[in-house]
DNA sequence: CTAATAGTGTCTGTAAGACAGTATTCC
DNA sequence: GGAATACTGTCTTACAGACACTATTAG
């Protein structure tokens, strides 16, 4: 049987939440003025499509060991005598704490508000955009949010995040009961004061890389 | 840069209801003697990846127009100097009235109890237990299991289908009422007499080719 | 009349959602 | 004391689950 000679290549949607936007990382595309990409390459001899996703990531940003997930792939760039490419998706989370470190650890990489993206190839806009609905589905029946919080954290940010990717407000005392009853966090006694206003109990998650399914 | 050439294939798990089990279609590995793969194959020129898997899946079942999703990827048969290979897993499924044609459209494919699958390659064994813990967990958020229904069918055989998925008893009146609140069943107003006993009323599903995520 | 499956309703407990006032701090 | 955010509890409603008897048929 003939075979076509593929390229395969893994690329991440990196979110965090700043600025009180979900933001998505993108790095320019080299040699090209102004033109932005998902971070991610192609695949050579690593042993796991999830290695090498995150090798990528780790190249394009400085970040190791984020929470990453296989999202869906994609069979792209399809043309009489071209080279096929084949891409496998991901998506990441990072706190809201190391989306500066990012920011800084190289200058061909910048956030985004999602919503307002710079230019894409198309199939890459897809792909952030099923990576935000897949995101917003397991808000509602996963932990998946705790990804997003720094090692201590209060738990009006951790609304916040919920309000911000659900895009939509959240009643404050229904939002602390559910999260509570869930067991995952505890206070770590300390406080933050950063107003004119009573200063907020700090929390930590249980068991920072497990993300769990509720209900 | 070096670029390591890929095969790319599809692979799909078919799963159908049939003597109380879910069940799995698995295809004779051509010129091995009683070697069994998933149905698939090698991706070419196709367009799209589902349209590969769906074509596979025809070519070996004489199947068209079933339910199918994509599952997973993975990079497989790594070693050194080695070509690789990347599956693009599937899954599909077909009712319970289909599954005896598909076994009898070509004599290479058959029917296995999914717990009890003959010797596999390691990677499809572990695409076949991811298949059906996605299949359970759609179950319960999705009208995902009336894809396994005939054009006409009982809310008894419908049930069975629930509890041989789910591994469970299901309590009757309850799975009736949470079944027929969902609006998407309505009575054929014809009745299936099988035994000595009450007929059963007939139901078909409004839009048979909708899976809607429920709750 | 027996055996076999189809069909049906109520009660109870739990979880989700609506809703408003007090507490603490900084200035 | 004013402004700003943290923090807390009750009531109502909807859904899930436990549970048992009648209906209809073939033989």
């Amino acid at each position: 049987m003939q075979q076509t000679p593929f390229s395969v290549r893994t690329d991440t949607v990196l979110f965090t939440v700043q600025d009180k936007r979900l933001q998505v990382l993108l790095q320019k595309v080299p040699g090209k003025h102004q033109q932005w990409m998902l971070p991610g390459g192609l695949l050579d001899q690593e042993q796991d499509l999830d290695v090498a996703a995150r090798r990528a990531l780790a190249r394009a940003t400085g970040l190791n060991n984020v929470f990453l997930e296989q999202l869906y792939s994609f069979a792209n760039g399809v043309g009489p005598g071209k080279q096929r490419v084949i891409t496998i998706a991901y998506y990441a989370l990072i706190p809201l704490d190391m989306a500066q470190g990012a920011h800084d650890a190289m200058q061909t990489v910048r956030w985004f508000d999602w919503q307002s993206l710079p230019q894409l190839a198309f199939e890459q806009l897809e792909i952030v955009r099923m990576a935000q609905q897949r995101l917003a589905a397991k808000l509602e029946y996963s932990t998946i949010a705790f990804q997003f919080m720094p090692a201590e954290f209060t738990l009006s940010q951790l609304q916040t995040v919920y309000e911000i990717i659900l895009q939509a407000a959240v009643d404050k005392r229904n939002f602390r009961k559910r999260i509570m009853a869930l067991g995952c966090l505890e206070e770590t006694g300390g406080q933050r004061r950063e107003g004119a206003h009573r200063p907020a109990k700090l929390y930590r998650v249980k068991q920072p890389d497990v993300v769990e399914y509720i209900k």
